[in-house]
DNA sequence: CTGAAAACATGACATTTATCAGTTTTTAAT
DNA sequence: ATTAAAAACTGATAAATGTCATGTTTTCAG
């Protein structure tokens, strides 16, 4: 098994890439890597972080609890994309849950070898800034997408994202495979609710099933229900 | 007028503060004070940004146009708040436009003047790192209650937001006044709900208005109106 | 393989929210 | 002060979504 981040390909995909060649090696020194099997937590909303997680294979929903008991999926991660950075910078616990949505191979980052490049490399600051920097501008999307488009357009919007960002298996199914509360839990509806629109859009012939598997028919009439036709 | 950074009590609150006094005299002295009216564009979503801009008085509404035409606005920005910072730190046009909601005055520091310094000064991209995972994390938030809080519980927590964050005048109304639209543009709903709903809380006697202004006479029935009672 | 639990699915109905079509009030310019 | 435009408001109705109840299928441990 790779076990050097110096020779990591995940790396290539974030801000580690903008680590010199010794605090790398620092940060593979100090590193461990875990198998998370599919549902089970790597932390909870509330926990305080020592360290992050970057993610090797596999992908994990980041969620938080609603008053209301309803868990909202804030965003996947999957390969190259690290979790936990915003509770380690601002030193607060966490605001959110990851639990793997499939199992994973993860590399836990003690805090201490990243907070110190933190405040002494500033191409590496520059770097994760970026990052938020887009994760946040996602994020204003998702708010827009929320509440200004119907629930049966961000299901739409949900699939056509899983396989843009996921990709499909040799049968033609989603590669990522989540459950129906999962997939209600990213648009922010009630599992019922999203279930009918899945079987609205089966019977349309735009998506066809198999189990909790979805496969995308057509996709050209999947984008026009994203825009609401 | 006060006209030097050094000396602006605004720094204080953002990441300014983490410059240098040579770093600061540079932005000081490439800065220019903008009056902005009431109503009027900062930048709108799209714009390339040419540097950011630092409120010194004033609030302005940062919002995304969505696909129906509708505003969706997704934060206040008020005193010692930089807004922009994200289209510079990425290079990309602004997903935003800004827009004063009262008579403004910001300054606008040109991006060479920041650049620069995120590239040198570690602390100061911390800082700035700070800032965006904080935004980041409300943004969280905001996804949460606009998916699993009813209109009424974001309209009540909306007006609990405009106390905390911007106060009463002497008559005991908000002293943010938002219109309508405004205010539905906030919780990310129709303006007629949005009316409607305020004409509900006035009956309950929850809060007053008089024209436009709105004032909290019981602030703990707006509390467990956002609990849902 | 089998049975229990979990997940999926569907119908009936209630609730929330949006839309449309107007009226009234406020604002601001002359 | 006058008046046109904008904003606030209200009612009626339609559409979207949530909830509850219940049946069916799938999953998975033993």
């Amino acid at each position: 098994m790779e076990s050097r981040c110096e020779n990591c390909i995940v790396r290539q995909f974030n801000s580690l890439r903008a680590m010199s060649k010794e605090e790398l090696k620092k940060v593979s020194d100090s590193k461990t890597t875990k198998i998370i099997k599919k549902g089970q937590p790597l932390f909870e909303e509330g926990d305080k972080l020592n360290g992050v997680y970057c993610v090797r294979n596999g992908v994990s929903k980041l969620s938080k609890l609603s008053a209301n008991g309803k868990d909202q999926i804030v965003k996947l991660a999957s390969k190259g994309e690290v979790m936990g950075q915003r509770s380690v910078i601002s030193e607060e616990v966490t605001n959110l849950s990851a639990i793997a949505v499939s199992d994973m191979e993860v590399c836990f980052i003690p805090k201490d070898s990243i907070t110190h490049t933190l405040q002494s490399n500033p191409n590496f600051t520059l770097e994760v800034l970026r990052h938020m920097a887009h994760d946040l501008k996602e994020a204003d999307d998702v708010i827009v997408n929320i509440s200004q488009k119907t629930v049966k357009q961000r299901i739409a919007e949900a699939f056509l994202y899983l396989k843009n960002n996921f990709g499909e298996d040799e049968d033609g199914f989603l590669a990522l495979t989540l459950s129906r509360e999962d997939i209600s839990n990213v648009v922010g509806t009630a599992t019922e609710s999203a279930i009918r629109i899945i079987s609205e859009f089966k019977k349309k012939g735009v998506i066809h099933t198999s189990g909790k598997k979805i496969g995308i028919k057509d996709e050209r009439k999947l984008k026009e229900l994203v825009e609401g036709f």
